[in-house]
DNA sequence: CATGAATGAGTTTTCATTCAT
DNA sequence: GATGAATGAAAACTCATTCAT
């Protein structure tokens, strides 16, 4: 029994070790880029040898990969459609309440809006396969509820896709452009910002 | 004066011959990616030698600022604002007219893109910086617009900075995605796609 | 008492352990070679932590040597020279049975073969040292016994020392060829092959 | 012209480099063995940058299958069977002949035996390979050469096979026992005592 | 001015060994 | 006595840059 409980101390012990490595990686990816941050930088800050590195991660595109993954995944969880059945919140409101979780998500998650919008872009095949399928996705959920929004004759006549690309892109752009940085903004207006552009447009 | 004509020569054939390099390098970093590329990539494909290419270029570093800015620069050129004065043409019609000639130019110039969009995108600090100032100055035309817009009438109420990142955002999303491989796409319709979008939204 | 008989217990334990260690060592040394086999192989195999290793072996180094001096003195033993007294068996018969209790040992002992044959050659000055001592030791061995064949006109004039490296030497490669894979083989027609050879030759 | 002779030149010269290194990596890696020999030894020994040696080889790996390639060719060359047709030189001449020849080209490349004999052996699964190859081709040149041998009744009933493996067996023992050192030795008396041994063997 | 062989600092990765639990 | 996570020295290999010809 003494057994089994070291056995889970250790396990523990060593999620929580994999976990830090994982932490101080993001951090170095995320200030440094890609092919800047070495490994050595990885292990000389989260103070480990680098040995014990490769105990944890079977390579520099392996860490970078699961990072990655976990990154995505994330943020993929905070985006949903819209819901229109009857009873659903008003449609205005689940937008603005959408818009803001997910610039919140982003605003707390500073390094990781640094890896995805601008260490990973044009990395290599895979990495960019990755975003184009996370990218994708959104898209794909954002035209889906254009083309619904448009039968109930609530979105004016256009192509989703291209619409959902240009939604998508000025949403990144905001998040790029506001959240890339370390100052602090008001995210609230910006998600009301965002919305009302891709609502209403420019024109009076 | 045969000497000052045999100098000219070798200007010339100097200029030509740096040119040629600049043109296969824009080549290969927008295939390989500015760290995948080598500088073995580059002179084989130019077919020079190595010593050559130092002679011409300081390092691996300057040649793909030089390309950078020229890119930037070409780019820039086709940008201007609305000219509201009187006589101008309907602002519809400039502005339309302003988006078809951009989306046509990077549509004759896919490795532009991808070096500016993709290979560019946090490389380093001094990169980062020329990139911030282009897409800057691009949404001070913008906002500045804008804001003109405003006092006209035509624009309604809203904050021009964010308005400009919003618009840019939608304009490099689109590009990028039809764009950035190598498919024919129907660039009016796309320059027709932005612009309705940023103008009039997505409400019916 | 019952402390000695616990210490005993004990003792009997840790030499089994110890055994088993080896046993598991002598495998995968045989089977990946001495550089391509890793501590983490034989501890994963032995079903053991990689400190109990070290608690009864100071390195890989020490338990090859360990192995190998225990082959080598497992062979060691089987080897004796012809008995030339009155009252021994005839020396042919002395010589078919040595060969074919050698060839038996061998056959039944795979992996041994594949250490002492090829994976400790070249492997460094000390392991050379003892595979050179042992296969020395045959070879006087060999040389005395021709020597006193010699003398009592069994044995043709030669250099005996020439004549029991060439013994030795046809005798490593029929067993590296023939019991150097892990088929089925006829032990008893190789030994006579062997003897033969070496006793009259090839000419008819 | 002066073009075409400055790049031969240039050509000659790379081979010449090429030449030294692979010289001085035979002396490396006949020293020290395969696995302690390093990169940093070989340039080191040759007095070239790190880089240099990686210009002319693509590995560790493969200048090693270089050499051993070269070394086996070189060596194969010196093999060849017993001439017995009419008006060739007599059976025993011949293999005198042929027997000293091989010793002698062995005695002047002792870096040479160290590496197909000690170094090279149990390595990995492509350079036995390749051994297991050599030896094979010259123990199928005498299986040959005794079986024609049987046919003219020159050789007695035997399995050629068989005894191909020991003719080949005891004359690597004797090359390795006599020229694996750097000693002095008579090549001459070596290679009539491996042919008396092979085709009278011991008995009076 | 063109050439391309040489350079070597810097990178990722391995694995025998130690030692706190 | 057993454990296995941590260690770090050492190895192979890359590539931007230099410089003698």
């Amino acid at each position: 029994m003494a057994d089994t409980a070291r056995a889970e101390r250790a396990r523990e012990a060593r999620e929580l070790r994999r976990a830090q490595i994982l932490a101080v990686a993001l951090q170095v990816f995320s200030e440094k880029g890609y092919h800047a941050a070495s490994i050595s930088d990885v292990v000389k800050a989260a103070g480990v040898a680098r040995g014990t590195f490769y105990q944890y991660f079977d390579s520099k595109h392996a860490i970078f990969h699961e990072l990655l993954d976990q990154l995505i995944a994330g943020l993929s969880a905070s985006i949903v459609g819209v819901d229109l059945s009857e009873g659903a919140a008003p449609v205005r409101q689940q937008l603005i309440g959408t818009v803001t979780r997910i610039v919140d998500a982003v605003d707390t998650n500073r390094p990781f809006v640094r890896i995805v919008l601008r260490v990973a872009v044009g990395l290599d095949a895979e990495v960019d396969a990755k975003l184009e399928e996370f990218y994708g996705n959104i898209r794909s959920v954002i035209a889906l509820s254009l083309r619904r929004g448009q039968m109930m004759g609530l979105i004016r006549e256009c192509d989703p896709e291209l619409a959902a690309v240009c939604v998508l892109g000025s949403f990144r752009a905001v998040i790029e452009q506001y959240l890339g940085s370390d100052d602090e903004v008001d995210t609230h207006r910006l998600a009301l910002g965002i919305l009302e552009f891709s609502l209403k447009g420019l024109l009076a």
